[in-house]
RNA sequence: GCCCAGAUAGCUCAGUCGGUAGAGCAGGGGACUGAAAAUCCCCGUGUCAGUGGUUCGAUUCCGCCUCUGGGCA
């Protein structure tokens, strides 16, 4: 695990070279075709040398969820193990983490037209309205929901709606996670220093552009069944330029935003790993601020990986 | 060279009829159970360009000065 641009895949792949592992991506993003560039997928050459399962399987007309995605990951690490290797699970994409390791409620899947009308009526009268409705028929939730918090009112109240059953209810049942299942190593992989990864994720930004991101984008952009509002155009990077495109913003303004929302971005993953429970630290930086080579990663990630597998 | 308009938070700007100032963005912290690269919450002292004057008190009014736009030559 680790923040936008930390080096995951560089070190996945690395430790592919030295351990009978095959790579399960967990990233919300890159389950997408035709999200390349601005997703940092690993390139076709990196994936004939390291494989990853869950790229590539769905169109970005279709959402992905995590509840997909436990299913999805489930069978491969069941396959994985099934040919006597050591699936590495590597990502960005916290809830999926999460959600594999301690579990999902088996609660009912969002219905758009459910889903739309709490939305049209949060447009007509405000989200705090939906707190409102939702703490009549789920105060536990309503409580632990702020009244802005469109998102996850709507899913709670959604959930409500579908089963007759209040989403708290769902959700205090115990669930079967896969953590107590394996001898799982959690590593996370991050610089020291905030600015490092600020400086990578501009350059790496502005790389995208040079490699065609606005071409990339302008693809799906062209085509009718796609709009702002999927998961996969809210993505970091191609939001912007898909306003960029729909002439809302000059280039330039649409390359600064692009890098703030991936600063953004990772700060809120770091504060997922902050606060996560039996992560082992891998940092790409020494005590003095100087960068490790790519090879002294490797040995710091196969230190904490081998004592902890034998 | 002359005229006009600016100079306030990292950036863009608002404001103080004279009582030392606040928005958006950026940034920081946090939350997170089927959209999660999503969504939401909290955090605002900065020689108010410099200098002299008027005043009990100036970032605010006046003079000078520096810089930046725009206009006239």
């Amino acid at each position: 695990m680790g923040p936008t641009a930390s080096g995951k895949t560089a070190l996945a792949a690395d430790l592919c070279r030295c351990l009978p592992a095959d790579i399960i991506s967990v990233d919300s993003a890159l389950v997408y075709r035709g999200m390349n560039i601005g997703t940092a997928k690993p390139s076709s050459e990196e994936l004939a040398l390291a494989p990853h399962k869950l790229i590539d399987i769905r169109d970005p007309a279709e959402p992905y969820s995590a509840k997909d995605f436990c299913e999805d990951a489930a069978k491969e690490i069941q396959s994985i193990f099934a040919g006597e290797r050591i699936p590495l699970l590597v990502g960005g994409t916290m809830l999926y983490f999460k959600s594999l390791l301690e579990g999902i409620s088996d609660m009912p899947a969002s219905e758009t037209n459910v889903r739309q009308a709490i939305v049209n009526t949060a447009l007509e009268k405000g989200w705090p309205y939906i707190h409102k409705l939702l703490a009549e028929v789920d105060p536990e939730s309503a409580a632990r929901i702020h009244p802005n918090h469109s998102q996850r009112l709507t899913r709670a109240l959604e959930v409500y709606r579908l089963s007759g059953i209040p989403l708290s209810e769902w959700q205090n049942k115990s669930v079967a996670g896969l953590l107590g299942d394996y001898n799982w190593v959690q590593l996370a992989i991050a610089p020291r220093d905030r600015k490092v990864l600020h400086q990578r994720i501009e350059q790496r930004f502005k790389l995208m552009l040079d490699r065609g991101l606005v071409e990339e984008v302008k693809l799906l952009y062209e085509r009718d069944d796609l709009n702002p509002d999927l998961p996969a155009i809210r993505a970091v990077g191609y939001r912007q330029v898909w306003d960029y495109l729909a002439g809302e913003v000059d280039y330039d303004t649409m390359v600064e935003r692009g890098i703030a929302a991936t600063r953004q971005l990772a700060k809120r993953q770091l504060t997922w790993l902050r606060s996560w429970h039996g992560l082992s630290w891998v940092y790409t930086q020494d005590e003095r601020g100087e960068l490790l080579r790519s090879d002294e990663i490797l040995r710091k990630a196969l230190n904490i990986i081998t004592p902890m597998t034998i």
